[in-house]
DNA sequence: CCAAAAGTGTTTCTAATACACCCATGT
DNA sequence: ACATGGGTGTATTAGAAACACTTTTGG
């Protein structure tokens, strides 16, 4: 074992030095969670913002998110992890079913993205199934589901997150499943197309998607149900399906394609 | 605008507000930087690993790291961005070289994961051609390049942390022009299949390889040199390359296939 | 000359694309 | 009947893979 850097504690046992520490010595900086909650209403992408209710920014809108609870503290209980700080600003907007997809999107800790003091800001994705407008109830401020093309300013640097957000999203839709995150538990094939249309921004060739999709081991798996209606003007009933087990394409569905 | 949340603010205007603001109040977590530099030497992976020199977990392997500086302080100024953190105090480890490729791996903050305190941690990967082993001069711990199979117990969750970095670099491989990034200024076709075939841990053909690197634009950029000798045992001298302009490279080259 | 590595030619096979066409359903 | 959307058949084409072969170098 070498010698510390520090040599105040080299002669300490590990149990002395925890009891000795003093996190505000080492907690200079806040930390919060933002979430980008993505859905797809009207073959439209939207993401859920929330006005801010509080100074800094107040009115502007802000992607839903607030200060980790790192311990128990008055406001409640810890956060046990970050997916579970995420979650809870995000119900504090709106309703979420329980199973929901979520993941992290990155870290934003720039010295000035703030002007309050120092924040680190983890972001996390949420992808969900089309989702009933919030609430605007006395707890709740106002919240909503945005086009997010919308050209309103938002606060702080969530103009960033949430291009970083579309991003990610248009590529993982190539590699990974998840596109049914933002269906229904059983959907049509036709409505699976839809995500990508609307994700990737353009038509897709219905017939070779489909062969493609069902190609695809472990994307979708066969219900042997039909879908109620054939289309508003018509048409046949589509067949539909479930999500399947697999998460990683093979092969992918590039959009660099048609 | 909305009322708040919380009225104690809502009569003040912004300025008075941040005024008013103790940033330990809000601050209860600590932020460090957590670096997984990956390199490639003779055809394995190996991580830059440094032994804990300080309690907790002292003398255990753990990845380069640190608190992040939110504001300037007796240690030294802050550091301006969450990049700056981390290749400061990679280069606290073993001297690196000015251009190098540097990208956010994720963030963890379990409740558990540091007995001191709640740590929230920024990892970042780092990619780099093969470099010097780190000196062991009186300011710097104990580091190495370690194979990245390495079977020795690491602190905290450094074990997962490097786990993901090898599934993420496995991944940038296909879509990416990543691997030059893992090879001096100019390469060998040869050498960049080297990246390949040690990050994938599996053989590739040659000839087949050859001809999709030279297929996919913006990848390669033909220097019209050839490299100085052609093998140990002879062999004809090859052409050398340096990075073309693509960072996303279409066609991937996917591994599922040979 | 022989071995080793770089690089090219060519055949084979698989998969993406385009487009024609049939099926099922609502008006 | 006809329009609409679901779904299949199939010819063409592009790309991946396999393998034979040539080129260039060191010993």
């Amino acid at each position: 074992m070498s010698e510390g850097i520090d040599g105040r504690y080299h002669d300490e046992d590990e149990r002395g030095f925890l009891s000795s520490y003093d996190p505000h010595v080492f907690a200079p900086a806040a930390v919060t969670v933002d979430v980008v909650a993505l859905t797809i209403r009207e073959g439209l992408p939207h993401v859920l913002l929330a006005r801010r209710a509080a100074h800094p920014q107040r009115g502007l809108w802000a992607l839903p998110g607030g200060f980790v609870r790192a311990q128990d503290s008055e406001a409640g209980p810890a956060d046990p992890d970050l997916p579970d700080a995420a979650l809870r600003v995000l119900a504090e907007k709106t309703p979420m079913p329980a199973e929901i997809h979520l993941e992290q999107l990155g870290t934003y800790g720039a010295l000035d993205r703030d002007p309050r003091m120092r924040v680190i800001s983890v972001a996390y994705m949420v992808f969900a199934p089309d989702l009933p407008d919030p609430g605007t109830g006395r707890d709740i401020s106002e919240a909503a589901w945005v086009p997010w093309t919308t050209k309103e300013e938002t606060a702080f640097d969530h103009a960033r997150v949430l291009d970083d957000a579309v991003e990610r999203a248009r590529s993982k839709l190539e590699y990974t499943s998840l596109a049914t995150a933002f269906l229904p538990p059983t959907f049509t094939i036709t409505a699976l197309r839809g995500v990508y249309e609307a994700i990737w921004g353009r038509a897709l060739h219905a017939a070779n998607f489909h062969r493609k999709i069902l190609a695809t081991p472990g994307f979708v798996e066969d219900t042997s149900e039909l879908a109620d209606r054939g289309g508003s003007g018509g048409g046949r009933r589509a067949r539909l399906y479930r999500a399947g087990e697999a998460a990683l394409l093979h092969p992918p569905l590039l959009r660099g394609a048609q």
